[in-house]
DNA sequence: GGACTATACATGCATGCGCATACATTGCAA
DNA sequence: TTGCAATGTATGCGCATGCATGTATAGTCC
């Protein structure tokens, strides 16, 4: 057992399997209640909660980055597709004209408000049980 | 709802954070370092270590797809392109003729062997630190 | 200033995924 | 038997992703 030999290659192994298995089962869950009560994915919610919690102007999308688990270029067209929808604002930032700010809009965070329910409601029904 | 307890709504967001997390950096280091080294995805290690399990005549790709955490048309392109390398072979049921065996062939044992090696080294490394 | 490198974001492209559906086979009922 | 629903797999399609690259701006060294 895993206090005799707590690193074998064999529990690691099966520790990560848990952990695929527990990932999918929450995410697929996720997914398909907050795509169909509101029209958001997993990583589009994900997105306006990092954002939300930013004050003020938003910020800058490679910040971002380092929060979500995504590459560059899937971010850019993630926010996009949030522009796309209103749920977002994007503007160049005036001190370094490379850097782009987001900014959640109040469109926004009212759906995420109400995402955040149906989250709430999924975690408590999935992060748990088998 | 919730009482004078752990589970508040906030902290099953951050545990699914952390799951998110997690997730990400081990998936990625395995997805890199399979892909590099033995041209295997995530998916298709798992796969093939899966078919390894089962003894003889593999299993139905039915069965698999409740081991996998994979719609039932990706698994079916996942087999095929592990037929198109020679890590398995399919063989149409004899007294179901809809199923499909999926069996691993003795090439798809030698790269996951190989595989195993990297995998186990990966989920030493990013299993358990930051 | 001019040239070169580094950084921030956008985009062309190839790929894997899920959904819906098609197709083949089985089983069940009339 | 015939007809029809159910099951197992394959496939057309649209979409999100990562990689490589393009474009614009910033910073540095001469």
């Amino acid at each position: 057992m895993s206090f005799a030999m707590p690193n074998t290659d064999v529990s690691l192994a099966s520790e990560w399997r848990d952990l695929l298995a527990r990932h999918a089962r929450v995410n697929a869950a996720l997914e398909r209640e907050l795509q169909r009560d509101h029209r958001l994915s997993v990583t589009e919610f994900e997105a306006l909660s990092r954002l939300a919690e930013k004050d003020g102007d938003g910020c800058r999308l490679q910040q971002l980055v380092d929060d979500i688990h995504m590459s560059q270029s899937a971010l850019s067209r993630l926010i996009g597709r949030l522009h796309d929808e209103g749920l977002v604002h994007r503007r160049t930032c005036s001190d370094d004209r490379r850097g782009i700010f987001a900014c959640i809009t109040d469109e926004g965070r009212e759906r995420l408000a109400q995402a955040e329910v149906t989250q709430a409601d999924v975690l408590a029904r999935t992060l748990h049980d088998a």
